[in-house]
Order: structure tokens, then C-alpha cells, then sequence
DNA sequence: CTTGCCTTTGACGTTAACGTCAACTTTTAC
DNA sequence: GTAAAAGTTGACGTTAACGTCAAAGGCAAG
């Protein structure tokens, strides 16, 4: 697959494709002239990235881990790194939540003002 | 409060203080000296501008909310707005869950392997 | 062969939320 | 009264993940 298929098919720019490259992410070989030639699985990989990216994870931290996705082997040291970043997603999702519910109480109250004819009950 | 008080009550730095007021999120007063003056409240509302950004809205978004998360008032286009954000919120964590089940996924399978005394049952 | 689209490398631009001096002035503590 | 600690403005630096030209070469169709 040339580049833009692959990044039609992934969502993505050609330009990050580019770069995911130049961050060790992907891998492609050369045509006789010089153009980028992917293998399909690429698309699978460039969805990962995508979902770690959107995850708060680096590319170093991506690149680290990348493998590992693919093979299922890891030694004792990745499955801690592993371990601590679905820690730190859970922590983060937690806060998001807490924040999620804050934001909907500050939202009901609004609706509920906004329900009321503008002043009514208002003062006392 | 001067502004070392604030920054160290809130858990921000004082460059990020200054940097708020810029924004527009907080205000201050200032002393004879020209220093800068905080009434207490406004470490509340330094913990909600930082949970704000950690939920991914930026500055100028916080800017538009903050007055109405303080007074509970908020005109139906701002409710809109509100709800908008609560949405992309809901949506995010729900990304988020689905990369924590898969990066979890791949920790089973590493953990697996690893309690596996290295090539058993590896092959036919 | 040539038109038109795709791709390549190179390099500068962007954005957000601060970090980090530097050179001073204010406050505070003794 | 005098250090030391804390604060002020101004301005440049940082980082990540691309966006956006520009100038030039590759590639399938007719």
C-alpha cells in the first residue's frame, strides 16, 4: 500500500505517517522510486497509536510498548510499565469522572434556573 | 492571600497564577506595593480551572464557564455549551475504557507468557 | 509523451500552558 | 536598618504532534 491509502484507511494525514515514521512507530519499505510502500497490518498499527495518543501516552511511550501489543511477550519490567500506565488511565479516568459530575450538578442547576420565568422565587 | 499563599494552597506555581490573570480566569487586587492581592475563594477556583484542563477544555472555553459554574446562572445558549462539553466528556471516557480494556488485555497475555518458565508449551 | 495526481525531502510555522532567567522592588524578620 | 525571602514585569525557551508551503520527481492513462 502506498501512503495515502494506508492513511485514508487509518484516519490519519500523510504527514503524520511521516512522522510516526521518523518516531520509530512504522516501518515501510522503498518502490524502485523511492515512495513508501506499507504492508496492510500498518492500518492496525497506526489505530493503536492513534488509541494511545488519545490515551495521554507519548511516542516514546508508545514505541516502548508497541511490540509487546503486537507479540504478547514482554519481560518482568515492561509488564510493570504496562501495569503503570493502565493505573495511571484508571486514575485519570477517575478524575474525569469526579470532574463529569461536578460539570452535570453546575449543568442542573443552570436548567433548573433556566426553567424558572426569570425571577421568580428568586429573593425571598 | 498574597500570591506564594494561593499558588502553594491550590498546588499550581506562581507563574501559573500570573499567567491565569492574563487569561482572564482569575482577578486580583493589588497591594500599596504593587503586589498582587487574592481573596481565599480564589483558591476554588484555581482547583477547578485544573480540573477544567485536565478534562481537556482549554482556556478559553474555562473562561466562558467559570463565571456560570460560580453563580449557577447560565443562558440556554450556555447550557447548550455545557451540555456539549459534558458530552465530549462522556464520549473521551468511553474511549478511554475501551483502551484500558485492551492495553489490559495485552497485559493478561504478557502475564500470561511470563508465568509460562519460558518455552512451555511455546510450540507443537 | 504529457497531463494530472501522488509522493518525497526539507524546513519553517503553530498552539497551549507554563518554565526559566534577569534585573529590580517590596515585605518581612530580626 | 539590613539581609533574606517573596513579588514584579518582560521576554525568550520548551514540548508534542503535526500543518503547511515549496520545489521536484514518480506513476498510470490515453
Amino acid at each position: 500500500m502506498r501512503i495515502g491509502e494506508v492513511a485514508s484507511a487509518a484516519g490519519v494525514s500523510t504527514r503524520a505517517l511521516r512522522y510516526y515514521e521518523q518516531q520509530q512507530l512504522i516501518a515501510s519499505s522503498r518502490s524502485t522510486g523511492g515512495q513508501r510502500l506499507y504492508t496492510p497490518d500498518t492500518v492496525e498499527r497506526v489505530r493503536w497509536i492513534q488509541l494511545l495518543y488519545a490515551a495521554g501516552l507519548s511516542s516514546r511511550t508508545i514505541v516502548e510498548f508497541l511490540p509487546c501489543v503486537h507479540t504478547g511477550i514482554a519481560g518482568p519490567e515492561m509488564i510493570a510499565r504496562l501495569r503503570a500506565e493502565r493505573d495511571r488511565l484508571d486514575d485519570h479516568m477517575r478524575d474525569l469522572a469526579a470532574t463529569r459530575a461536578r460539570l452535570d450538578s453546575v449543568l442542573a442547576a443552570a436548567e433548573f434556573g433556566a426553567t424558572r420565568p426569570a425571577g421568580e422565587a428568586a429573593e425571598v
